[in-house]
DNA sequence: CCACAAATAAGGCGATAACCTTATTTGAAA
DNA sequence: TTTCAAATAAGGTTATCGCCTTATTTGTGG
C-alpha cells in the first residue's frame, strides 16, 4: 500500500457523513479528504480535490446524485464514483448506472460490503451490492425484447416524473436540471404520452405504485 | 466520569448504523453496546440489555419508531429516547415528542449536536435540535385549544380532496356534484390550508398516506 | 457514414390551478 | 334567538399545466 484510498462523501446527512468519516478512519488504507451535502458542491469538490473515489446519495436537495453524477463524469471521464442510498428500485439503479458510476450499495447493506465498495471501484472495477446486482441482470434479461417500447422511458423521462411527483413545477425542475423549461415540458409531454397519464394527480398515482416516490417523504 | 453512556442504535441502515458506532466510539464517555434494525428487535434488545439512551430512527419497515417507543416506555418509563431522523414536520415531531420522546436531532444536524442530544438526554434533560423546538414552541402557540381545529376537514372538503387525488378536475367536481365550480374552489383551497398542502402533487401524496385513495384504482 | 434514439429548445394555445377577496344561505347548537 | 360552522357562489390575477408543432445537437450502433 503506496497510499491511501482518497474518499470524497457527498450526503445531505451531516450525521450520516461524521459517522462514515469515522467508520472510514478505521480502515488504514482509506481517508476521508472531502465532504459535500449536495451535487453543485460535489462536482466543485470533486475538481479541487482530485478525489480517488466519489461516494455519494442520489436523493439530496438542489442538484441530485443523478445530474452531479453526469456533470462530474463529464469533467474527468475517469472519476470513480460509488453510488450509496436507500432505494433499490431498477428504476433508479439502471439511469445512474448508465451515466456511468462505478459502483451501487444500498445503505441497508453491512458496513464491510460498502468498504469492498469502495475498494472495488478504487481498483478501477465495478462493485454492485449482490441484491443490486440480481436486478440489474434480471433488468437486462427481460428488458431488452420485450417491455413495451411504447412504455419504455428515457432515463430523462423517468427523473422528470420522479421530480413532478414530488411536487416541483417545469420551471423548478429546469432549474435543478440545469435546463430549458421547454425541455422539462417536452420530456413530461413525452412521458404522459408513453405511459397514457393525463394529469398530475395520475402521474404520482403511477409514480407511487411504482414506489419512484415514497409518499411519506418531505 | 464513572462510566460510559450505554447507546443502543436502532436504524433499518446497516451503514449508517456501523458509521455512528465509529463516531461515538471516538468518544471515551460514550459506548455503543447494541444495535437494531427494526422495531421489535429495538424493543427486545432495550429490555435485555438496559442502555442509559436509546436512538432511534421513525421509519423502518416493519414496527416504526413511534410504536416502538410506545412499547418501550411501556416497559420501563425511564427509558430515555433520543429520535434521529431525517424528517422534521410537525406532524412527524409532535406525536413522538407527546409519546414521550426525550430528545429529537435531524439526520442533517452536525455530529456536534447529536453528541450534545445523547448527553443532555443521558443527563435526564430534554434535547430539541433547534429547528425542532422552535417548530414545537410555534405548534403549541397556535394549536393549543385542542385536537387541531385547524386540520381538521368539513365532509365537503374530504370529499373533494379526494377527487382531486383522483385526478378530477374543479370543472368536472362541479358537474359530479351539481355544484359551482367556484365553490369547489373555494373548498379546494381551504382543504389546502388547513392540511398546509400547495399543489396537486401534494394533495396526491397525502391521500395515499390517509388512505384516502387508493393509488392502484381507475 | 448514416441512421436512430435521446436530449436539447422555442413558439404558441386554451384550460386549469392556486391564491385573493367578499358575500349569502342554511342548519344546528348554545 | 342568536351565534357559528359549513356550504354555497362570484369576482379577479398570475402561474402552471397539457398539448401542439418544429428544429438542432449529441452520442451510439450498424
Amino acid at each position: 500500500m503506496t497510499d491511501k484510498i482518497k474518499v470524497l462523501l457527498v450526503d445531505d446527512h451531516a450525521i450520516l457523513r461524521a459517522g462514515l468519516k469515522a467508520l472510514l478512519d478505521t480502515y488504514d488504507d482509506i481517508e476521508v479528504i472531502g465532504e459535500a451535502e449536495n451535487g453543485e458542491e460535489a462536482i466543485r469538490q470533486a475538481r479541487e480535490l482530485k478525489p480517488d473515489v466519489i461516494v455519494m446519495d442520489v436523493m439530496m436537495p438542489g442538484m441530485n446524485g443523478l445530474t452531479a453524477l453526469r456533470y462530474i463524469l463529464e469533467e474527468n471521464p475517469d472519476a470513480r464514483v460509488l453510488m450509496l442510498t436507500q432505494y433499490g428500485n431498477k428504476e433508479y439503479v439502471l439511469p445512474l448506472l448508465e451515466a456511468g458510476a462505478a459502483g451501487y450499495v444500498l445503505k441497508q447493506a453491512a458496513d464491510t460490503d460498502f468498504i469492498k465498495g469502495i475498494r472495488a471501484v478504487y481498483e478501477g472495477n465495478s462493485y454492485l451490492y449482490p441484491p443490486i446486482a440480481k436486478l440489474v441482470l434480471e433488468a437486462l434479461m427481460e428488458g431488452e425484447d420485450a417491455a413495451d417500447p411504447e412504455r419504455r422511458l428515457t432515463p430523462r423521462e423517468r427523473e422528470i416524473l420522479i421530480l413532478i411527483a414530488r411536487g416541483y413545477t417545469n420551471n423548478e425542475i429546469a432549474k435543478m436540471l440545469y435546463i430549458s423549461p421547454k425541455t422539462v415540458d417536452v420530456h413530461r409531454t413525452r412521458m404522459m404520452n408513453k405511459l397514457n397519464l393525463h394529469n398530475v394527480a395520475e402521474i404520482v398515482r403511477y409514480a407511487v405504485r411504482r414506489r419512484l416516490v415514497d409518499p411519506w417523504e418531505d
